[in-house]
DNA sequence: GCTCTATAGTTCGAGACGAACTATACAAGA
DNA sequence: TCTTGTATAGTTCGTCTCGAACTATAGAGC
């Protein structure tokens, strides 16, 4: 089954949740989907999503297949061998360091001046509030009716709230040590 | 004197305000003097201290000298073209975006307990909080007396000032919507 | 049919990463 | 003086990641 074995790497499992939440699915609706929930914590470059996938499916996580019409795009999806490692990833405890990583800050630390560097960041995350509030609002108009245990959103929705409060902090900070003058 | 043009990378300006404080530095410098400052926002693995100055210094960035006795380490400093080309880049408004990395908000996202993810993740924060704090009080001593113009250290004490902040607001949100129940 | 734009997919070279390893310095005890 | 231990210092290499630039298809409107 397996044709290679490769290493599982952050970005594999983050591939992998998206499969697991959206079914099958195409390069591009892992793309879209990415930009509403993963992007904010695991930042992935979309070039990943067509080539990872090949990756995993050439080790057996995947299985793949092609639609025969338009495109010819190809869909994914996870093998039972690609949902018990996502599985045993997810409920291992280990887990690397969180990290933060601001250019702007750089520039500061190399002697440019934080007003100028922060200046509209503000306004950035103050758009990125309102957007994680939009998608969240969207997740929880879906779950109206039936299936009270669907909750394979659970995950998602969590870390929706988890960002919207990051992004809330951030605001915070940038207000109270970038623009109000010290 | 530019024996090859490379392309300047945000990890190259890392090693180049790096070296712009420490004036003359080793490898070995740089990691040790990354490690209290740049690392909270950018991080970079010691490994690219003993290449990166050296693609550097090939492009005339960087002067390169070897210690006669000992190891004969490497030591490296700013040539003209590279504090330039450093100032240029600082002074100039454009940065990437900020950006956030967390495995284990992924592993959240995939469905993982956020309780047992998080679990020990705020004395993380604590730890490195204090840690902070201790390299600021260093920081302070250092500039007692003499040349109040000495501020080639404001970035550094800057960003130290917004680490600590970035911690505290961590530890906020860990508090808040982890460790406290629902 | 043509043209415009949004959507979808791909290639490739350079850079970043980190595990694993090697080497040097120096101090303390045998 | 030797040798052993430990902290310090430096390097290699293969794999993964990144993003600029490009190509291709679909559908709408003339």
């Amino acid at each position: 089954m397996k044709s290679k074995s490769i290493r599982l790497t952050t970005t594999s499992y983050a591939v992998m949740s998206l499969l697991e939440l959206l079914g099958e699915a195409t390069p591009y609706d892992l793309k879209q989907a990415l930009e509403q929930s993963i992007q904010n914590f695991w930042p992935v470059p979309h070039t990943t999503f067509y080539e990872e996938p090949a990756r995993l499916a050439q080790a057996g996580y995947l299985s793949q297949s092609q639609e025969s019409g338009g495109r010819r795009r190809k869909r994914y999806a996870l093998t039972d061998s690609g949902h018990e490692a996502l599985r045993e990833w997810a409920n291992s405890p280990a887990t690397t360091p969180s990290q933060f990583r601001d250019e702007g800050m750089l520039k500061v630390f190399a002697g440019a001046d934080p007003q100028v560097v922060y200046a509209g960041r503000g306004d950035w995350h103050r758009a990125k509030l309102a957007e994680l509030e939009g998608y969240l609002e969207n997740l929880r108009m879906r779950e109206l009716p039936e299936e009270p245990s669907e909750d394979r959103w659970r995950g998602a929705e969590a870390t929706l709230i988890a960002g919207i409060n990051y992004h809330h902090q951030m605001i915070d900070t940038i207000e109270r040590f970038i623009e109000r003058p010290s």
